[in-house]
RNA sequence: GCCGCGGUAGUAUAGCCCGGCCAAGUAUGCGGGCCUCUCGAGCCCGUGACCCGGGUUCAAAUCCCGGCCGCGGCACCA
């Protein structure tokens, strides 16, 4: 019975998450990428095609390559700090890559692209307003526009002139050549490079050595064959982009890598969107980029979410075009799965409330309490005085407690109540075992000594608003370390966010973040 | 408005390409019970879905058409 029980577990274990075969992958062969725009931290939308791209070149051992997507000084400005940032983020979600590129630094290279296209006769500069090209456009008459219909000396001629400077913002742009009359507006003649006068916002990393810029599309296509991508995981608000690049791969001879187009995941009762972040950092002035109430893969591991977690998840939810909405229940009991087995118990009262206990039948006793019901995770021992002792319990308890009820204090003894009051509570000994508590059906809660304990703050984290708690810890807390993700015992798994040493030992404070039940 | 893509339980996902084995599987949530020195974990039972309408077919979640709803794009952003 007990062996089929335990089949039934590893059965279950092994129907593991697999992701779905690639298209036209070829092992050893396929390579990926995630290119991210160094303009902001990443999120955990971002971290899809990031987790994806990466589990899919390791599926088929092929490459997986980071690309900063940074040619947009002016409106979408990199952030200096963002490039590490990201990758920070990545190697903390377990992802490695074996290339990285950042298109700032590439520019020669889509140059030279980009007179070759001319060369091919397909591109033109365009040095008329955009007025003008719209005109044409959306009255179908872009045959006949006449940038257009210039001949390759001339435009090599005019785009030498634009790499000169001769252009300002706004003056003249090179426009690949496309179906002039594609039903999508958008897709006709895209914009391949514009001029960016780096003299006003001048490029984190290249300062203002460049004034022609490519555009995403141009950029991202030329990077995505010269680099020898197969695969291309990204989101669904591309699809578009993909019908535009693939004119550009015409005119090349190039042939278009895969692409697997994926809906958006949002993460329920969590902040995600850049503007809703920023709005929060602005109003409280002190709201990080790793503030836990934003779904930002800083913010999610500050709250003690794991990189597992989020692997899981994405992996989880694959890679279907319709948008994806997790809930953080659901999210936390995945995390709850992981983080369980190795978090350190810790004993907390929120809004403690003094417990004075009489005869007691020692002078001194020590309890050794392990971190942990079912692992080994060593154990830590408490001190408790005797013949009276005072202790703190959770205000929160309060409710269960009446006179002449017995309460277990956890892993220590069993109390009878003797008076409640919201000033104190006093109870006197009642006896030792765990059995006899089982007899009277006590109720079984957590307590911490009065003469040795840690402050406690713990940040609760509840959609827009982060709440804060006050307790007492136990004193084994204050050996915590940052970073640590523990249990509070009958309140819920935290990560430790700050551990603040006093002057004496005993005045230690530590601030957690709650992460969920 | 114009282009494009989708719609399986509260949430997420499997099945859809190659119709029948699907009166639809799994996880989470929710309800109940057991177990446990935690309101955690574990175990058992239950709950609950194929957007709607036509068509094709012996047979449709799966194929076709229409509708409705949702999402994305329509930048000299990525």
């Amino acid at each position: 019975m007990l062996e089929e029980w335990e089949r039934a577990r590893r059965e279950r274990a092994a129907v593991e998450k697999k992701l779905p075969p690639l298209p036209g992958a070829v092992e050893g062969k396929v390579v990926t990428r995630f290119a991210p725009n160094p303009d902001f931290a990443i999120h955990l939308g971002n971290a899809r095609p990031a987790v994806l791209s990466y589990e899919y070149a390791r599926m088929y051992k092929g490459k997986f390559i980071l690309r900063f997507e940074d040619t947009d000084p002016r409106i979408k400005a990199p952030l200096p700090e963002a490039y590490e940032a990201i990758r920070e983020d990545l190697r903390w979600l377990g992802i490695r890559w074996d290339e990285e590129y950042i298109q700032s630094l590439r520019m020669e290279v889509y140059y030279e692209v980009a007179r070759k296209l001319i060369e091919r006769g397909g591109a033109y500069v365009d040095d008329m307003p955009g007025e003008e090209f719209r005109r044409y456009r959306d009255e179908g008459r872009l045959e006949r526009y006449p940038p257009r219909l210039r001949s390759v000396e001339d435009n090599l001629e005019l785009w030498d002139k634009m790499l000169e400077g001769a252009f300002g913002e706004g003056e003249a742009v090179l426009r690949v050549k496309t179906d002039p009359s594609h039903p999508d507006p958008s897709v006709r003649d895209w914009v391949a490079f514009r001029i960016i006068d780096t003299s006003r916002s001048p490029h984190p990393l290249v300062g203002d050595r460049y004034v022609v810029w490519p555009t995403y599309n141009f950029a991202a296509a030329v990077d995505d064959h010269l680099l020898g991508i197969t695969h291309v995981l990204r989101a669904r608000e591309h699809m578009q982009n993909t019908v535009k690049q693939i004119f550009l791969y015409k005119h090349m001879g190039w042939q278009y890598p895969h692409v697997i187009h994926f809906g958006r995941l949002k993460l329920e009762g969590m902040i995600m969107s850049k503007s809703a972040m920023k709005e929060i950092a602005g109003a409280e002035g002190l709201a990080r980029i790793d503030d836990p109430r934003f779904a930002t893969i800083a913010g999610l591991r500050r709250r003690g979410i794991v990189a597992e977690t989020i692997k899981k998840i994405i992996l989880d939810v694959g890679v279907k075009q319709t948008d994806a909405s997790i809930s953080y229940a659901n999210l936390a009991s995945l995390n709850r799965s992981i983080v369980d087995p190795k978090a350190r118990r810790y004993m907390v009262v929120v809004d403690p409330i003094p417990l004075l206990v009489v005869d007691l039948p020692w002078e001194k006793k020590v309890f050794e309490i392990p971190f942990h019901p079912g692992q080994n995770l060593g154990s830590r021992r408490i001190v408790v005085e005797g013949p009276q002792t005072t202790l703190y319990i959770s205000a929160s308890d309060l409710s269960l407690l009446r006179r002449g009820a017995i309460v277990r204090l956890m892993e220590a003894f069993n109390i009878e109540i003797v008076e409640v009051g919201r000033e104190l509570v006093k109870a006197r000994y009642h006896s030792e075992s765990l059995e006899e508590a089982r007899r009277h059906r006590a109720q079984i809660i957590q307590w911490v000594p009065a003469k040795e304990n840690v402050e406690v703050e713990v940040l609760k984290p509840e959609g827009l608003v982060l709440s804060r708690e006050q307790g007492l810890g136990e004193p084994a807390l204050a050996s915590a370390s940052v970073g640590e993700i523990c249990q509070f015992v009958r309140y819920g798994f935290v990560r430790i966010d700050q551990v603040l040493r006093g002057e004496s030992e005993s005045r230690t404070r530590i601030v957690a973040i709650y992460a969920h039940d």
